[in-house]
DNA sequence: CCAAAAGTGTTATTAATACACCCATGC
DNA sequence: GCATGGGTGTATTAATAACACTTTTGG
């Protein structure tokens, strides 16, 4: 930080953006709002606003927009900083910098559309990253960062487990691994894995029987926040 | 991003911060440089400072200051953005929110302290972590999230190269690993390892004969910028 | 020759992969 | 019983770890 005094500094706007991912349906889905009002009129782009106030934190403007938008608070939900993104012509009406957060959340009832907040719908990535036409500003780029960091985090990290009820089956993780990745993985080398690694899964001695088959073990995410050695994909 | 108005966005001012790593005379060091001004007179501080003007993207802003600071180009050199600090208390006088910047460069001759730059030094992340008093804001947090963000992409990227000058042999790539990691390698079994993955190092065909014993082969970084499966830590 | 550093070979251990097989439920 | 999904055992392969040993220089 240098010693230059606050009259030289330029005025730029703060934005506070958030990439919501859940896994529903089978798919991996990002939380997109339609725009209201120009530019991009109609087109889709990611929840988020500017600071609330002189005095908020941006990572609590990013919590508080979460609430906002799903209803949910920071308990069962992983809420990081993803990236910034500040371009100067990202926003064709004024310098706005970005401030991006990574949110992965449980398969939500639905994102509540209330208050002042748009109406906001769960949309399928990969339609949006392969046909990335009626995406606002830079966001198409802000969501396959989010979509790698996801991806790679599940590699070395418990965060799988964020997008699963509180209680969960060994196959409903392998599940969101096979959904986020993209890619099969064997049931029995899998459960083996993360079984294994200790204070990965805590076991809640009660078993699930909703599925066909044998009745599974059902797990709440255990202390182990870092998976080592980690589950690479090749 | 939402569809609120201009005149509801608080002012707040943006600062680009560097944390600029190298290895030096056998430790991991970080430029740093000492404050001519309140708040935090006389501490040492990160080097960094505001957009030169309205229209500079962050990235040019972050690369424009490490050329200053260091004369250093993007060529051989490692330049990515870090994180973002924005708690509203983080400098006394106004809120600032900065983009941090992680940089990467080999063993300069040194900073060159010329024109309306500070004189910048070469400080030992040991040092500033463990007795991290005289630190500026929040720049200790700061410096922290870089070593470990630099420590864990030496486990699977090419990184570690950018510590080295551009022709290097394989322990000097090595005793880069050592210093950020502060953890021994055997010597033989990392020779092997980096030699083996494809394309990480490019043979030049000459050898160094600088240290006693057997010469040593001389490589460039290769095209391979990712490590797979990664060197880990354990 | 000796010391020092570079590099190869070899073995033991560990982890990942692939897949056969058994277990426990619903119907 | 039979289909279905859950879970264990095991052989194969690949990667890591540990370390003996050879190579190539300088003195």
């Amino acid at each position: 930080m240098t010693d230059e005094t606050a009259w030289t500094i330029p005025s730029v706007a703060i934005a506070v953006d958030l990439a919501v991912l859940t896994v529903q349906s089978g798919q991996l889905r990002i939380l997109l709002v339609r725009r209201g009002i120009e530019p991009f009129l109609g087109a889709l782009a990611l929840p988020g606003g500017f600071l609330a106030s002189e005095d908020e934190d941006i990572d609590t403007a990013a919590a508080r927009e979460l609430a906002e938008e799903t209803g949910l608070a920071s308990e069962q939900l992983h809420l990081e900083q993803l990236r910034t993104y500040g371009a100067p012509d990202r926003d064709p009406r004024r310098r706005v910098v970005t401030v991006c957060y990574l949110a992965l959340v449980p398969d939500l009832p639905l994102p509540v559309a209330g208050g002042d907040a748009q109406a906001a719908t769960w949309v399928p990535v990969d339609k949006v990253l392969r046909r990335g036409r009626a995406l606002a500003f830079d966001h198409k780029k802000i969501i396959a960062d989010a979509v790698e960091r996801a991806r790679s985090k599940l590699e070395y990290t418990n965060l799988g487990t964020a997008f699963c009820p509180p209680v969960f089956t060994v196959t409903e993780l392998r599940t969101v691994y096979e959904i986020v990745w993209g890619q099969r993985l064997d049931p029995r080398n899998f459960h083996r894995k993360v079984t294994n690694v200790e204070n990965f899964l805590e076991p809640t001695g009660e078993q699930s029987t909703k599925n066909g088959g044998r009745p599974a073990m059902l797990y709440r995410r255990g202390s182990a926040t870092v998976l080592y050695p980690p589950i690479l994909r090749g």
